[in-house]
DNA sequence: ATATCTCATGTGATCTTATAACATTAGCAG
DNA sequence: CTGCTAATGTTATAAGATCACATGAGATAT
């Protein structure tokens, strides 16, 4: 049941501001923990991978697939959708990425490694997104799947509404 | 906590099956109990907007805009999708109908009237959708928000996996 | 009754998001 | 080096959603 309170409020700044240094460190300390698990799990975190993963990291933010296709495109990528859904398909189905549903959108997972279950609080004034944990399988969904005798896989929980910096914006 | 154990199982038979009569009734009471709610609160429920509320009760399953807008179109009605759209608008503003992310689909309300904090249970292999009620603000969704100061003002809660139904046809 | 105002609908164009299909290339196993 | 498998590149198209503007239908006020 962790938030990130940080990732609510940093994104109307430049992705880059007063704070530049600490973030590339975070940025290449994540990315240096995604290769050190790729390597362990066999899985290849190819140069196209490697990038979507960084640009996700580098905004610390939720961004389209189209967003991020741009950004590829500018670094020499490939520029046609399937080079961004391909590597954001790799990074989401091992964990180091999710989708934001409400906002057909993807963001750099804030707790790799751990057990998914993430839960994202997205503010409906500035987009902010920030990841929490959920327990799915104890509320009432888990009681209602059980009762339905349904197997849950897999569970998107999303809250929409307003960051605590817009609500102070808003009422002074 | 009501868990609709019916729509996770009747999706694949289609619409109208055995329960032919059963089904007419259910929707014509679904769209009684519709007008009722909008004479009540001064919301007009037009040909279109009750039209399309008539499509997914008679489907009673989850349903994308386009689909939708292909019945709108053979019963008469617009065939440009801001017609679909902008009904479906009304009908989820008014808590008639819901849509669900996961899906970019969108399913008549299983409990109309009652104070709304919808989950689903989306089965991946037959793609049924049951609706169940979700209690945000209770658990770690609820504390993460609290703690970092975050209003929720609406919730997506999905979760994907396998009905019974299927599961069944799995292993036997 | 009719002018007018507002909300709803119709329509065309456009934009965003996502996938299908197929050719090409890179890395690895035999 | 050959052949296999996974990843990438590229073209095309499907699917989802919105914008902008014209038209129409109902209510309200004269």
């Amino acid at each position: 049941m962790t938030s990130d309170l940080a990732s609510l409020s940093d994104k109307e700044a430049p992705a880059l501001g007063f704070h530049e240094h600490d973030h590339d460190i975070c940025v290449s300390e994540a990315l240096a923990e995604a290769e050190k698990r790729c390597a362990e799990q066999g899985l290849r975190l190819t140069p196209v991978r490697r990038k979507v993963l960084e640009i996700l990291l580098q905004e610390h933010r939720a961004l389209g697939a189209y967003t991020i296709l741009d950004l590829l495109r500018d670094a020499g990528f490939g520029s046609q959708p399937p080079v961004a859904y391909r590597a954001l398909d790799f990074l989401v189905e091992n964990g180091f990425v999710h989708k934001v549903e409400r906002l057909n959108a993807f963001v750099a997972c804030a707790h790799p490694g751990e057990n998914h279950s993430p839960a994202f609080m997205i503010c409906r004034v500035c987009d902010a997104v920030a990841e929490a944990h959920s327990t799915p399988s104890k509320g009432a969904l888990g009681a209602a799947a059980r009762a339905a005798g349904f197997q849950i896989e897999r569970t998107v929980v999303e809250a929409e509404g307003v960051c605590p910096a817009c609500a102070d914006k808003a009422d002074p």
